[in-house]
DNA sequence: CTGATCTACAACCACACGGTTGTACGTTAG
DNA sequence: CTAACGTACAACCGTGTGGTTGTAGATCAG
C-alpha cells in the first residue's frame, strides 16, 4: 500500500479519483505521460487495493477505495501511540523517582 | 515518506526505534541480512525525516520521528475526507430529488 | 462495414532499490 | 599500543520501477 502511495502522480490519481470516478483515459489526459504510462499507474493501485475498475462499455471507470486508506492511517496512528506510550512511560518513572538523591 | 514506509524491514525499524533509541548495530543483529543492508535502510529512513540519529561514543543512536508519522496520517485522513464530502454531495443530491419521477 | 476510441499488453531502456562484500576510519577496552 | 567494535562508504549484482513505443482486441459512431 506505501509503494503505492510513494509516487505523487499516483497519489494525483488517488486524490482524483476519491472525488469523481474516471476512466483511464480521462486521467491519462491530464499527465503529460503517454497513456501506457497512466495505465501502469492505475494497475500499481489496484494492486495495492487503493483502487478499483469497472467496465462501463469501452471504458474503465477508476474509483478510489476510501477503506484502505483509513487503514493505513489507523496504522500510522498505532505507530504514534507506541510513542506516546514509550513517553508516557517515561513520565512515570520520573513521578516515580520523587527522591532527589536518585538519578 | 511514503517510499520510506514501503518496506517491511523499515517498518519494523521504524517501530522498535519509537519504542526505545537503538544503535545501528543493535539494530542489525535482529535482522537476517548484513550491517550494511541495515544502515542502507537507516539512511532511507532518515533522508525521510521518519528517523533520527545521534552520536554517543563510537555508537550512532537511531530514534523514531512521530511528527512526521502523525502528518502522513492526516494526510491519509484528508484523502479519506475528501471521499466523505463526495458521498455526503451524493446524498444531498438525492435528498433534494424527492420528486420520484426524475431519475 | 469503416474508422475512431478505449483499453490491454509486450518489448525495450535508463535508473533506483535491496542486497552483498570489501575496505577504511574513529573510538573504546585491555 | 593493540585489538576489537561501530560506523561509513564504494563497488558490484539481480531485479523492479517508471517511462517509452508499438501492436492488437473490443466497442461505439456514422
Amino acid at each position: 500500500m506505501f509503494h503505492g502511495l510513494a509516487d505523487a502522480t499516483r497519489r494525483d490519481i488517488v486524490e482524483r479519483v476519491l472525488r469523481e470516478e474516471q476512466s483511464v483515459s480521462a486521467l491519462a489526459r491530464r499527465y503529460a505521460m503517454s497513456f501506457a504510462a497512466v495505465q501502469k499507474h492505475v494497475a500499481v493501485l489496484e494492486r495495492a487495493g487503493l483502487v478499483s475498475k469497472t467496465r462501463r462499455g469501452r471504458e474503465q471507470l477508476v474509483r478510489g477505495n476510501p477503506d484502505i486508506l483509513r487503514t493505513v492511517a489507523r496504522l500510522l496512528e498505532s505507530y504514534e501511540q507506541i510513542w506516546r506510550h514509550r513517553a508516557r512511560a517515561i513520565d512515570d518513572i520520573l513521578a516515580e523517582d520523587d527522591d532527589p538523591e536518585r538519578t
